[in-house]
DNA sequence: AAATAATATAATATAATTGTGATAAATAAA
DNA sequence: TTTATTTATCACAATTATATTATATTATTT
């Protein structure tokens, strides 16, 4: 999950910032609307968090604008409690409202109370393939699968990237990660597990000759 | 879940009662303050969305008479923030405060979040394991069972959580506190010595292979 | 069709992760 | 304080996962 903390004071955002990487949010930062705006474009962003605000372009305009782009849900932050009203007036589609002094913590409690009730039960699904991420379970025409982590990992990128040819080297330095120096080949065996696994769905790997490979989901 | 909605204007809990019934909630509608006190004699109501200007019976007079009957939660709106101050003055009891114009579904969450901090925790159960959180204590097949503070805190965690992967960062941050800066393999520890408590049941905490761990419910 | 290139597979050695028991440190209770 | 309990860390074994290498197979090019 892709949290967006959008304040002028480094600090506030600093705070927050902290808070949420506890419970393993991913967390941009922007220091006006203007910013915040191209970062919303440029990026997949769950939530914002807000202060209204901030010099530039305030939060009431920047939301209207973020509104346009994506229907993100948002919580605003202000110092009075009296732009609540104000906020209402404006109909948004404000998800919460906070005012600082805010405890952190709370904030935290709110942004998960809102991704709980926005977040559709989202499992990837393709052919007889199902990954429920939560629960970090392959099904296969509804049967258990059990992965190793590699190979749940393999499956889910390649999953969320269906229909793309992925390169070796993009496997190895999303999966592996940046510091993987290893073999190119050691995508192969792994390919070639994960395809075991899934029985007569193995064909839905494609090999992409001379790149490297693809899940292929034809609806 | 039932509300009763009280408003003069029919078009206002026309849009109210629109978007509460999207989230199932069954609503009951009232144009005045004795209407109201009628309702909510005759049927279980468990939270009150008021206007404050009504004909016949105001909102803080209905309110007064509602609460004597019965503890409800409510919500007032008002046409102006000013009246907030007076409404705070009368001290109701009043759980939320929402200003006309209003977004209705600001409005939904408010009643949701109001009714999630009422509702009691029930107890958790779980296979042949059940948590009475109010006293504090965990039945393994309605036998009392120890278990030690951080045990108990991480199996009400796993099982608040049911079903879902949680990693040994997240469980740290969760239940050891955002400032706990030891080992990984604490979790691993603790893990054990909860499932040996569990007895026969022990394998509801499945381990998730480079993650952390889950509890299951199958049902 | 042969040569070449790329990928698939199998086998295996290496590495990483987890379970567990022991122990020391910290905390709470007596 | 002493004692008991709880908690965190460590060490090692057991398990499981991974990367590498060698070889087989398949696809492409000439």
């Amino acid at each position: 999950m892709n949290i967006l903390v959008v304040d002028d004071e480094a600090l506030i955002r600093g705070v927050i910032k902290e808070y949420l990487i506890l419970d393993d949010f991913k967390v941009y930062e922007a220091e006006d609307g203007l910013k915040a705006i191209e970062i919303v474009k440029n990026n997949s962003i769950d939530l914002v968090i807000m202060d209204i605000m901030m010099p530039k372009m305030d939060g009431y305009t920047a939301c209207k604008e973020i509104k346009k782009i994506k229907d993100i849900p948002f919580i605003m932050l202000s110092a009075r409690s009296e732009e609540y009203d104000k906020l209402i007036g404006f109909d948004l589609g404000i998800d919460d409202y906070v005012t600082k002094p805010f405890s952190p913590k709370e904030l935290v409690a709110r942004v998960k109370a809102i991704i709980k009730r926005n977040t559709k039960e989202e499992s990837l699904i393709i052919a007889g393939i199902k990954i429920d991420d939560l629960a970090h379970e392959v099904y296969v025409d509804n049967k258990l699968v059990m992965l190793t982590p590699k190979e749940y990992d393999l499956l889910k990128y390649l999953m969320e990237n269906k229909n793309i040819a992925l390169s070796r080297e993009n496997l190895l330095s999303n999966i592996w990660g940046y510091d993987f120096y290893g073999d190119d080949r050691t995508v192969d065996t792994h390919i070639k597990t994960l395809r075991a696994r899934l029985g007569k769905y193995r064909d839905i790997i494609k090999t992409v000759r001379g790149m490297g490979y693809k899940i292929e989901d034809k609806r």
